[in-house]
DNA sequence: GTCTAGTACTACATGACGTCGTAGACGCTA
DNA sequence: TAGCGTCTACGACGTCATGTAGTACTAGAC
């Protein structure tokens, strides 16, 4: 899996599609252009794209008849937080914390609730082992 | 000014010679060539990546003689913080608040305990009713 | 004038992405 | 069995970001 998991905007918005998937088994290259809208793109770029994606790990694929369908390999709440994470791959201790400290003084207020509540959420999964699905903000998006 | 902030590895490098610079005066084409340890690069690569990083915003630069002096334009904390800032640019608030969930719950014990201090720090000093979107992305970075 | 140390400008390779075209395989039908 | 439509596999090409560096020009120091 590659550290870096960002992608262009043809690749996202294939992304956005596959992930807008409600029945979760797929969807064809051809179900994918058809859903496409605003770009009018031929049938082997999509192909292409999504083969990327497949070889970038971001996607997996079956054989359904002769064609594939592909799934997201991870929601785009873990791909986001893929994404957040990898700036500070690289830090020592001290930069990561200075890192955070001035990502969170700069959020909107908006976000600092999520932080709250999240920080809540998994401190309450952490102290106990107990297994308690909670709030549903973890199931939005397959 | 570049919403995003990724930069290559040899730009990485030259910032982190930036950033390690005591002085705080700034370090010439020559200064930044001779203290990029393990790379032996032609003097002109330096300033060719120096230039780029000037333009992309990353850094300033400012006269000395006939030579030309680069500083950051930001601390590291502060790109840092808007690298994990961009990738939840164009999401929706419920994406959001999954994506800081999902980060947050992989997080490592160290870097939640920076979060719960930051959180503390940036409470304590925005302690207005929150609900509010107040401030913005207003910074120096850029 | 000639050196020297800088800069500016240009160039080239590689890799990621967006975008397709062509060839070949498979299944259905006249 | 020959077509036809639908898919996939592969290859291609343009552009842009990056790493890397050469050449030309310029301003002081001798």
């Amino acid at each position: 899996m590659p550290t870096k998991a960002s992608l262009g905007d043809l690749e996202q918005a294939i992304m956005d599609v596959l992930w807008a998937d409600e029945a979760g088994t797929g969807l064809t290259v051809r179900e994918v252009s058809d859903r496409l809208t605003g770009r009018d793109l031929a049938y082997t770029t999509v192909m292409t794209v999504l083969s990327r994606l497949e070889v970038k790990g971001v996607t997996t694929r079956e054989r359904d008849g002769r064609a594939w369908r592909y799934r997201p390999a991870s929601t785009r709440e873990s791909l986001t937080a893929q994404a957040m994470r990898s700036p500070l791959h690289d830090l020592s201790s001290a930069d990561r914390q200075a890192a955070i400290l001035h990502f969170l003084s700069e959020a909107s207020a908006d976000d600092l609730d999520a932080v709250r509540t999240a920080m809540a959420d998994v401190e309450a999964k952490g102290d106990r082992p107990r297994r308690r699905r909670g709030r549903g903000a973890a199931d939005s998006t397959g």
